[in-house]
DNA sequence: CTTTCATATGAATATCTATTCATATTATAT
DNA sequence: ATATAATATGAATAGATATTCATATGAAAG
């Protein structure tokens, strides 16, 4: 493949986004349904600022997308493209541990 | 999806590893070839030491595999599964380059 | 066995980043 | 207008990690 500067760099950016424990699992629930901040802090036993300010990541990066009712904001993924990564590297996983 | 801790963990680990530049740079000329610490440290313009520890990495998580032949000791990547990973996440780059 | 070349390693450092704490903003309801 | 609830934000901190420097290890050749 004939990669450039440019592209593998935002490519290294892009992954580092699924690099994170809490990401992965906020990525996860909102992929069952769409959430606020307070219901997936509480989800996740986390403090509501922590996942504020991860979900402005993944928002800055277009993983996410919001609608807000109210005062409430709901978050849910951009698109379905997100789950397919997620499961590439699922099965990853899965082969790898199938061969110990 | 149902992902337990441990998976998640896991996968977190895994994509930590794509989520790095110079090991993105590295695992993508692996994939043209199969090259030692030497030559890929001069191709990318870095130290040897810099090389070695990250090849480190990527074998700690069998991303790559190595034969030595004499002084020289060979890495490539471990499966052609690594490529698939890399190209999925081009693919969403690519995306979303459009898309603007 | 000593020299040379290729690679690995450990410690030190500097940068990055996830989380917390305190506080600000924003939207609704009273 | 003020109180309340949901969320966002900025600064501070602690922990992780990529790179460098100096040095060690290992293999082959003389």
């Amino acid at each position: 493949m004939e990669l450039n500067e440019q592209i593998t760099e935002k490519l290294s950016t892009f992954f580092k986004i699924f690099g994170d424990y809490t990401r992965l699992r906020m990525l996860n629930l909102l992929s069952e349904k769409a959430s606020c901040v307070g219901e997936i802090a509480e989800n996740l036993g986390m403090e509501q600022s922590a996942i504020s300010h991860q979900l402005k990541v993944l928002k800055n990066h277009d993983l996410v997308r919001t609608k807000q009712e109210g005062k409430q904001i709901y978050y849910m993924l951009s698109d379905d493209h997100i789950m397919k990564i997620f499961k590439t590297g699922l099965e990853h996983i899965e082969e790898e541990m199938d061969e110990k």
